[in-house]
DNA sequence: AGTAGTATCTGACGCCATGTCAGTAAGCAA
DNA sequence: TTGCTTACTGACATGGCGTCAGATACTACT
């Protein structure tokens, strides 16, 4: 094992060391990819810091250099992944076009986030309630897009386009929904069929706030295509 | 602490004797109240099997006669409670009377069982992920409640009360909703406000099923009341 | 009453993952 | 080369879990 025979190979020198070194940051890359890699494959109950470990060319005890515990470790994976979702879920979020258009294009970025990334959203969904620090991670996570989604809703109230009841519980609860459904299909492999699951989210976003089939709604100022 | 003095009370004879003996079932059901009061009190992640046991007057080791791990006691848990709730959902479930009305009182039902019972339930779904068989006892009843409920949908959608769209896929989308909600709302102390969460609920079930805002729909053969 | 038999119960053990720490080794600067 | 800083690791202490052999309560039979 600890061998150091003539390399043929003109890689840096004697490569077979005891220890590797790292720059902090690519030594903390190491450890998030080897957990990201490990939660496509397995349940979160099943990662040891341990088996986490020997994914990289580091030992368990290195692990507490960077991270406290496992939760911090998800949490930050989470910041991560928290970002590109909201990008993709930009349309209705910002208001951009005809409202149930606009909002198939937004779930269709968070159905995509969770398609690429879905086993992090789990595992952190899963851990949460062991934590309590993460379990506040994840309520604020939540939180801001119960924020951003009832902010969406109170304006279209005012504009008349979405029927009167409680903006915050509704965007609560349909973002509980989204996140129920989503980690249930792509939470793990095999994932289900986005598109059906896309269909399903839109008809219940549009029944619940604009009390329609999933089709049209007439804005007083847009000026919808087709 | 062995004494064996003379005790003045005629109490049953040395009642400070170092061992208690207990019915099978005595015991079990000691145990499980134990786990229940500790529940609505602390989360799930701080249920230890020496705290469990410390609330009752057995020792630790005596737990394992009785149950096989924690999760097993949460799978008893469930089955009771399971029962209850199925009950109360009954109305809606069974197709009596006005949809709209009957979906309500059903819904209304599911809440009230979440108000009585909601740490078990919330311990159950926070401790699910962890445990293989457990996550199967959970999948399989949320499962029990896709199949009542996506029958109820393909019934009315026969009648064509209820829109055309996947039964299944929307009854497991609605059910997982009011999971995440009343466990959210419920699992906890303080608990939510049971009539605004009612409200929420039924919105969105009604514009998702019947698309319309929550007040009646007409149905072909049934003669509703008032 | 005495005694054998059975079922319940518990002290004490081994196991495993966690988190810590003192000590070691890699890289850098003078 | 020397010495310093920083990354890293072997080895340890802790705590919960699950098990088992032995101890104890209760029952039934003589």
């Amino acid at each position: 094992m600890s061998v150091s025979n003539e390399e043929s190979v003109e890689a840096p020198p004697a490569k077979t060391s005891t220890r590797a070194r790292h720059t902090p940051d690519g030594a903390r890359r190491e450890i998030t990819s080897s957990a990201v890699r490990f939660l496509w494959e397995h349940p979160f109950r099943d990662l040891t810091i341990s088996e986490l470990m020997a994914g990289t060319t580091l030992s368990r005890p290195a692990f507490y250099q960077y991270f406290h515990d496992l939760h911090e470790l998800l949490e930050s994976l989470l910041r991560e992944v928290e970002e590109i979702m909201h990008q993709t879920a930009n349309p209705w979020i910002a208001g951009e076009g005809e409202p149930i258009a606009a909002l198939r294009e937004s779930l269709a970025g968070v159905v995509q986030t969770c398609v690429d990334h879905g086993p992090i959203f789990r595992a952190v969904a899963e851990a949460a309630p062991l934590d309590a620090r993460l379990e506040t991670a994840w309520s604020a996570f939540m939180g801001r897009w119960d924020d951003a989604v009832s902010a969406r809703i109170a304006a279209q109230q005012a504009a008349g386009v979405v029927r009167a009841f409680d903006a915050r519980r509704m965007a609560n609860a349909l973002n509980a929904l989204d996140a129920a459904v989503l980690l249930a299909e792509f939470g793990a492999q095999p994932q289900g069929d986005p598109e059906a699951v896309l269909d399903t989210l839109h008809a219940i976003w549009v029944g619940a706030l604009y009390g329609c089939a999933p089709t049209r709604v007439e804005l007083p100022t847009a000026a919808g295509n087709s």
